[in-house]
DNA sequence: TTGTCTGCAAACGTTTTGCACGACC
DNA sequence: GGTCGTGCAAAACGTTTGCAGACAA
């Protein structure tokens, strides 16, 4: 238990969302899973100690925690969202082969806010592609 | 006119593509209407003249044009996909208000292929986020 | 008590699939 | 005649919605 519950409902009550129990155990597992889970992934996870819980609340709660900026929706390969916990700014790289979303810890070396052709661009949201380190290591054998 | 369908039948042979009717009226639109269209749009815009079209081979033929290197699929908002016709290389923006996907063309000036953390990258995918020429204007009445 | 959250089921929009018919070498 | 493409319907998938009951302030 690294995290603990206060901070977490903290961080809750500081963006304004009323820390109900199922709110406290998605953002807690998305705190300690920062795989970039789906939103069936999480529901399978929780539903085995909350037998109760149903897809409609993670998909709810899931939805106000992107309105108020906890987290952002990966829509990587057309299929479910990814979820992705922001807290530290970073980049995603994409693995063609295995299809994971692996978070790259570097800085956006290159994109400026400004105006091309007349829009005003203020955001560069995308994600790098290619073979992970794992796939290629099994490509060598 | 200005799209021949002689032309548009060679773009499919080159690429092994049997060039049927549909695949042949499907490629003409997109080259016609490069606004990135889903499937849906590209389906009722044929439709009209083709009343027995259905929706299954649109999206046949999008998933064989896909796998030819043809086209991409924008995945842009989670909802549908759109369908660029990827003739020349050029950047995707994305308007946050009316949600048009527009083209911009300019060169990806930052990108490098590369390793970043023993991951082979090898694409930047993504597109500029912000607000269009168009709100823009609207914006300052 | 009032409003909000939850769970269930049903509906939704997008895409895929199974199958039969038809066209083309 | 066999392969491949098409159309239809049904199914699959991820997600949203309506509603009724439960909970919390």
């Amino acid at each position: 238990m690294i995290i603990n519950l206060e901070l977490i409902k903290n961080i809750l009550q500081e963006k304004g969302i009323k820390p109900t129990n199922i709110r406290l155990k998605i953002l807690d597992y998305l705190e300690r899973n920062r795989v970039h889970p789906s939103a069936e992934t999480i529901f399978k996870a929780l539903k085995k100690k909350n037998p109760t819980l149903s897809r409609a609340s993670v998909y709810n709660t899931l939805n106000v925690f992107n309105e108020k900026g906890l987290l952002t929706p990966l829509y990587i390969n057309g299929s479910e969202a990814h979820f992705d916990r922001n807290a530290n700014p970073h980049q995603h790289f994409f693995c063609k082969k295995c299809e994971k979303i692996i978070d790259l810890d570097i800085e956006c070396p290159y994109f400026k806010e400004g105006d091309v052709e007349g829009h005003k661009i203020t955001e560069l949201r995308g994600y790098f592609a290619g073979i992970c380190k794992d796939c290629l290591k099994k490509g060598r054998k």
